[in-house]
DNA sequence: AAGACTGTGACGATGCGTCAGAGTTA
DNA sequence: GTAACTCTGACGCATCGTCACAGTCT
């Protein structure tokens, strides 16, 4: 036993019990701080047992608090040795500008889960609905990312496309929200496929990050767009290609032939095609 | 060889280097997620060479983009699997929870390093300076956290008291900025100390949460304080007290027996006793 | 035959929690 | 003697990066 695990007063040592206690910590903290170099026990009998100061195990809120500022336990030993104002300045100023960054990646990362989640809401509510009327939406002109492709009509494959995953990696981006796609005529979309050629198309997202290179941007032309929900597989869309003309006919209003596809639930959201919710958006002509 | 391997077309095969420069992925991690059941080759040769199909290489943007969202392996496991858009949107509502919760957190974070940056910034001023001078300062009547003690004179146990770090943990609190010590009087101080008597005091600190528990607010008391700077080791503090008096007397102020101790630097930022600053703050009587 | 590719297996990093098995103290 | 304490050592977690060593493809 150690000689003065037993005075009363100032000096006497506690066992690690008693230090885990006063600090608290667990033992096992303490012996994995010891082995870190961050706390070592004042005096080790022969068989082992650690006995600490008060001053010693005083230094356990330090460490604490430290690690609450998210330093590791090597920056708090550093912390702990004989370095001077400035450089705890330094060190702090660094922790803050990580801080920030922290904040701003998780604020992204909120945007891009809530705007998925309002996707599928979106989805559901469109499904309960079952509607197949047509409506009509004014559009802003936002900014979005585009991504121009030949388009083969694999639905599945443009829209998990990896290599507009890594273009938008490559710009330092993220995309969030639903996933469009743009033709300049759906007219031709459709004759082409019936021809088995490709269309050209564009891929145009939202994204958190604002888009520095302005080759990249696509304005969204606003306007008043008719709309109509399609459900499931992709490849009877044309369906609500027609539906929406009839409506237009119908209406007496006239169509462009500028034509986007809004994946609102799509492979990303479901492994079921007839989980699928696609809007379908043609510009109405202004007259 | 795999026998799809070499078919051009929709349906060929990608060997392992191949899908990891698709999915901009390591060759590691496609096999980490193989074992962990995220994703698995369409075909594997007896020699052990992994063979994948289009299909499933367009499930890594899926993957990464539900890491960035902050899932867990294991969470993106279940996502991949047939889970209905009911339970997406409940479990995408408690990552949004999350990311609340990470916010607020690092902003508490955030503000404790500042207000710690900040006093030792004002110790490296007041030490250049190494201003003597009295001066006048307004407090105003802000809220903190209280913890009476019995003062036994020793800063250091005083300063890191681990009861006080408790205490505060289990109001579920942050402690930040400068600690302070509080004397109803200070004239009973020095002569307790004198007589070798200990003197009750009051921790006071700044928190970064609301003090839900009226019972432990102290509220400063507003108004004009002499103050001075203290240097060095807290033994002599007493010489910084008899400054503000002849201070007091020469500029015929009269002060309260009302009391601070502010620790802007002490034993949290420095080893070295000579790097201490102490600001000594006491009340001026209102004429 | 050489160079690029693939396989498995193991260690490392972070900060401990949580046993297991054995010895010690009050 | 018994309960409470202490020790060391090892595995586990999460997500891969990074070897090492050996076999395979072009």
């Amino acid at each position: 036993m150690c000689k003065e695990y037993n005075i009363d007063g100032k000096d006497r040592l506690y066992s690690i019990g008693e230090a885990s206690d006063h600090g608290n910590v667990s033992r096992r903290t303490l012996r994995y701080y010891e082995k870190l170099g961050l706390i070592k026990p004042d005096f080790v009998e022969q068989n082992g047992y650690r006995y600490y100061s008060l001053k010693t195990i005083m230094k356990i809120p330090i460490i604490k608090y430290l690690k609450m500022m998210n330093f590791s336990l090597d920056q708090i030993n550093l912390q702990l040795g004989d370095i001077d104002y400035y450089e705890k300045i330094q060190s702090f100023n660094e922790q803050i500008l990580e801080c920030d960054k922290n904040i701003r990646e998780i604020e992204a990362r909120k945007q891009v889960i809530t705007d998925w989640k309002v996707a599928i809401e979106e989805s559901c509510m469109a499904m309960n609905l079952k509607t197949y009327n047509i409506s009509i939406k004014y559009k802003e002109n936002i900014e979005l990312i585009k991504y121009p492709i030949l388009f083969d009509y694999d639905y599945r494959k443009a829209i998990l496309d990896v290599n507009f995953a890594k273009f938008v990696e490559d710009n330092k981006n993220l995309i969030t929200g639903t996933i469009m796609m743009v033709y300049d005529s759906y007219k031709n979309r459709f004759i082409n496929q019936a021809e088995n050629k490709v269309i050209p198309a564009v891929y145009v997202q939202k994204t958190t990050y604002p888009i520095l290179n302005k080759d990249i941007v696509f304005v969204f032309r606003k306007g008043f767009y008719a709309c109509g929900y399609h459900f499931g597989c992709h490849d009877t869309i044309k369906e609500t290609y027609d539906r929406i003309e009839a409506w237009a006919k119908e209406h007496g209003r006239e169509l462009e032939d500028f034509a986007v596809e809004r994946f609102v639930t799509d492979h990303w959201s479901s492994n079921d095609e007839n989980q699928f919710v696609t809007e379908v958006l043609i510009k109405i002509k202004e007259s």
